[in-house]
DNA sequence: CTAATCTCTCTAGCAACTATAGGTTCAAGA
DNA sequence: TCTTGAACCTATAGTTGCTAGAGAGATTAG
């Protein structure tokens, strides 16, 4: 039986953000001592190392619970899995992508600048005109 | 003289977030007519534009505040903006390499499982685990 | 002048936590 | 057994950058 400090030392996850995942419904209410304490078994923490894993990972909270939804159904068909992954990964593309657009832009209005005070600074200017930049984003 | 409805067409920035930016304190506020609407010149807009801009950009709230603040003082040296956007720069690609490292891992994770049911599924399998990523995230 | 469209303020909501306050329980040492 | 201090409890508010809604007042075109 651990404690929630306990758990929150095993999976990194901080223990506020225990109680919040569980008011969320992302993990079932826990046991009680007789004191309102919650204690937790293994099955308590392998739930919560997924979570931490998955969050990890940058998917939502809706996100895993679906998953753990469908994993308590072991006998459905796994597309749904498989598209949540995927849907996840394609947006994960899409934020690199964009990235590195602003990065490159970044970049380009550092190095514009050789002034010495912000009356001549071209980084100022180069945020106010946006007809300045290379491409959109 | 631009209604707040005519800068939110100009600029691209809704309404309501126009007033927040106001709250904010990142624009002025804003003359009023007799019945207390906003009325904004050509300098309103192109402060909003700047801010658009650089929300764009993604620089936040704060970014954009201390660099509004720099360009009031054109005397000032313009190291602070240089470090601003060199900072914001420096941020933005450790983003894009976290999640580099974050889509080869989903992507790994999706190639891995020809299942048909959740029960043999080994993505949810790989974010119960993380002793099957191969490396850290 | 009237009707339609803005606009006003205020409040609450979103995600995913984090922090604080004020009070209770637990576990270990004397 | 008692005490002390750490850990725990609930509830509420704050974070960031907005967005949505209610209900009331202002403006403008016809």
């Amino acid at each position: 039986m651990f404690s929630i400090g306990d758990l929150s030392r095993r999976t990194g996850v901080k223990v506020p953000t225990i109680r919040y995942y569980e008011q969320m419904g992302l993990i079932a209410a826990a046991k009680r001592t007789e004191g309102n304490q919650r204690r937790y078994d293994r099955d308590g923490l392998e739930r919560l190392s997924f979570i931490r894993h998955a969050r990890d990972l940058g998917l939502s909270i809706e996100a895993i619970r679906e998953l753990t939804e469908l994993s308590a159904h072991p006998e459905r068909p796994c597309a749904d899995a498989h598209r949540i992954a995927r849907a996840h990964r394609t947006a994960v593309r899409t934020k690199i992508a964009r990235l590195k657009r602003l990065e490159a832009e970044l970049g380009r209005i550092e190095t514009m600048c050789d002034a010495d005070t912000v009356g001549d600074c071209r980084i100022i200017e180069a945020l106010a005109d946006h007809s300045l930049c290379s491409d959109e984003h």
